[in-house]
DNA sequence: GGTATTCTATACTGACCGGTCAACTATAAT
DNA sequence: ATTATAGTTGACCGGTCAGTATAGAATACC
């Protein structure tokens, strides 16, 4: 019972755009509720604090990744064109934004990470989950692509990791150089990564195996 | 003439601990001088705002990673371990701040470049020409592994920002999972990234060149 | 020793912050 | 039609924010 609205769907776009442009400690929830079109006392009727409405900001854009992530899983393409479907349909979605704002904002969750990490282990631990999905979805075509004998890996898990750090990285990069494609350009490296062997031995430093690059002046 | 103080690199020392530890927008002007031990009347006196402040701060750190590439530039080594000892010099950074204070922050820049690219753009511009430094540096030893026969480098400029992104973005992931020695157990992935190709067709999407991994199911 | 200058000390400003509250309206179920 | 419930409204709260005002104290230079 009780009358109806959609005021709680429009505080989380309004929420997810500012998100996606300022930041978290950036934003007033004045400003989210201006932009959603609700009365600030409504915000308290639907979200206890303004961190709440953060972490359904962050399911949303879960759900946005999830959705990436399927449409990346393509069967028509070879699990490694899969990976690299991923960074092109992520650098699509930065160069979308920068023709829509002018900027290159990057990577949402990453963002939210180095922002938030140290204040908030909750809001972190939950961007891990996201992080460990996205992970996830390297390392099943990593494998299959073992399987199919298209390349040797020997830590799978190790390699997407990797592939998924450099997916993160490229974004800051092209955010702070304002560079939308470079994620597009750059594409290219995650299959690189995709060759990282197994970590023989992790605690040596530069010292490791003598290899022809190795030697010395 | 008049008296002499410390207080201004006091300032600047609290304020680098606070920003590594929580970012620019989470600490307030109040919070660096009670830890500088210094006078809210003397903070302004010394610096006009709190943002010229960070752009000191952003100084200080540039000389911490001057230092680093120095030290990372040992004749000893060959080109390509100086970027693997940058990985691992990074990575000792994290995990020595991890053993101060319990928590991976990641890479100072690479999370004021995530809080505040879209909010200033001159702090942006700022953080992109130290970035721009760092690639620069994997540059020039992409090229010096080249001339020596390390190994091929299609084009040194693009393979260095691969690298360097991943140096960020594995900074990030450590700092997301909390695991500071992920920097240096996927420091391998640095050198794999060195061997990126040239960027044949940019505009190309996942259906490049026929190769083998190209063949779908 | 006088004095210009640098630095310190603290009270203060006005704006803004996240969050509260109580009165109110609309509606769905009975 | 009554009533419980869901949603709305805007004023309001204490606290904190970046930044200011205005003193006075210390000291290097003449």
């Amino acid at each position: 019972m009780g009358r109806h609205s959609d005021a709680r769907n429009r505080l989380i776009q309004a929420a997810k755009e500012l998100t996606y442009a300022q930041g978290y400690n950036a934003i007033g929830v004045k400003d989210i509720c201006e932009r959603a079109g609700v009365n600030k006392g409504s915000f308290y009727h639907f979200f206890p604090s303004k961190r709440d409405l953060l972490l359904a900001v962050i399911d949303a854009h879960t759900e946005w990744l999830r959705g990436v992530l399927e449409r990346a899983s393509d069967p028509e393409l070879a699990p490694l064109d899969r990976i690299r479907q991923l960074f092109l349909l992520v650098g699509q979605f930065d160069e979308q934004v920068q023709d829509e704002s002018g900027l290159t904002i990057g990577c949402p969750f990453g963002n939210l990470a180095a922002e938030l990490n140290a204040q908030d282990p909750v809001i972190r631990e939950k961007l891990a989950s996201v992080f460990g999905a996205g992970v996830a979805f390297v390392e099943g075509q990593l494998r299959e692509a073992a399987e199919r004998g298209d390349l040797e890996v020997a830590d799978p898990r190790r390699a997407a990791q990797a592939i998924f750090a450099y997916l993160e990285g490229l974004q800051l990069l092209a955010s702070t150089q304002n560079s939308p494609q470079l994620v597009r350009l750059l594409a290219d490296g995650a299959i690189r990564l995709a060759e990282l062997g197994e970590d023989i031995d992790p605690v040596a430093g530069a010292s490791g195996p003598p290899e022809a690059r190795n030697r010395p002046h």
